[in-house]
DNA sequence: CGATTCGTTGATCCCCATCAAATGGAGTGG
DNA sequence: CCACTCCATTTGATGGGGATCAACGAATCG
């Protein structure tokens, strides 16, 4: 660990292989990631298969999974947890290039080596597969690549929506979205009483939105001032109009 | 054609099928595609089959092949020609999300309907496939998923990239990289003798990078101004100082 | 040759970046 | 419980890069 001034990268001690295609339970039968693109290519009685290639690992905050340029070796599995994957310019400038968590999947690249790194925004627990075991998977289970294509296709779809917003919306709009995205993916769409938790800083925000941490904190601010969501504190978000931000989200595509 | 003020529509009078299964020469052979990356998962004696499902027609410049918010029933593969796919807000702003030319694809998404428009930049010509189609041909040839997974992963990085410039390269820094990259696909960077030639208009240009045309025409200008390039008509650029056109595309990703 | 579209250039404005400082909350130790 | 530190966030003041508005060439086409 250490060697040419990596940030802090998780230990492989961490690790621990899952129980295999032996006897043993599957592991993989109450994994809170079953339902991911990549495990329910499989049927509950072939999971062993996935089990016996995929090595269950935790991550600690702020460590580092991937370091862009690193080989391109492994794929990874969210089962728990956030990780943000951001790219680094040699003067500082950083774009973070998506929020990821549970169940999604860290690692399709045509690329020799990663062209982003990976980092833990919270504790989190992962899966790792080397990349010749997934082609072997995908060989024997017709499956998985159906559901490879259909993460890609997510993650191309995804990438669209960000190329929108940074080329052709305002600060306030992308704030909006930025925020109607999240409420949605946590479900506070449809229960209002239920309050937002940004695992991100303002920060990561702005490095997400191509905007500054001051940009995205007064517009939040504004928002607040508007009516339009409550901070019972500064990562918690209760949203209180959500017609009014989705208002403000517009630069509706036809 | 024409209904609901579309804008015009390639006619259907301009499909026809390729010869297929059955007698005939396999028209995929000698297809300028032929190394794409869908057409390359099939070995010469398989192709009738590919053939067979494809349907060939071509494109006026100017005609939209895709509409935003069509259902996203089928997939192109462009054997010729450049085509645009683009988002557009309802207030007019643009996003162009990608100049596609020989050998790109179509198509790729999760979503029921297309998320984006498609449109000739140029004369074109290209291979429609059904997506039922397509979907037996990944089932009877395993080497096509492999090429879709690919396809999909080439997407992503290229889109990455994308995201990293809108985010936070400078308007130079942009247009730059944009130069750059054109001249490298059209190998330009390898004999610097040979003129690049851009399909796209200074609006297209903007519309890509997230600027505006007087900005995009003001920095090609102050390219000239130094040196860099000389252009012997607006959309014929001769690179003159590569290395100092990477200078100002900086922004390099450590 | 008008008409139209595209490109260039100039003048001005404004959104957001930058610089700077205050505020607040969480943790730590006395 | 308070004093103190540390860091994220907020808020204010100012400036600049690129947008906007406008006018003028240049190329294409009927």
């Amino acid at each position: 660990m250490g060697e040419k001034g990596r940030p802090e990268v998780a230990g492989d001690e961490e690790l621990h292989p899952l129980p295999g295609a032996g006897t043993g339970k599957v592991v993989c039968l109450a994994c809170p990631a079953r339902d991911s693109f990549l495990c329910s290519g499989f049927e509950d009685d072939e999971l062993k298969h996935l089990a016996a290639r995929a090595t269950r690992f935790s991550l600690a905050r702020g460590k580092t999974l991937i370091l862009e340029g690193d080989p391109a070796d492994n794929v990874y599995n969210i089962i728990e947890g956030d990780v943000v994957l951001s790219r680094i310019a040699s003067d500082g400038r950083r774009q973070i290039l998506g929020f990821l968590s549970k169940g999604d999947f860290i690692g399709l690249t045509l690329s020799e080596e990663y062209s982003f790194s990976a980092e833990a925004l919270t504790e989190a627990r992962l899966c790792r597969f080397d990349r010749r075991s997934l082609e072997e998977l995908v060989e024997r289970f017709p499956g998985v690549d159906r559901q490879i294509r259909r993460m890609g296709a997510a993650t191309i779809d995804h990438l669209l929506d960000l190329v929108f917003a940074l080329g052709r919306k305002t600060a306030e709009e992308r704030v909006a979205s930025f925020l109607h995205h999240q409420a949605h993916k946590q479900g506070c769409c449809l229960d209002p009483t239920k309050e937002l938790r940004l695992a991100m800083t303002r920060a990561d925000i702005a490095d997400y939105l191509g905007l500054t941490l001051e940009t995205v904190s007064r517009t939040i601010s504004r928002f607040k001032r508007d009516g339009l969501i409550e901070m019972p504190s500064t990562n918690r978000i209760l949203i209180k109009d959500l017609d009014g931000l989705t208002q403000r989200a517009e630069a509706e595509t036809i």
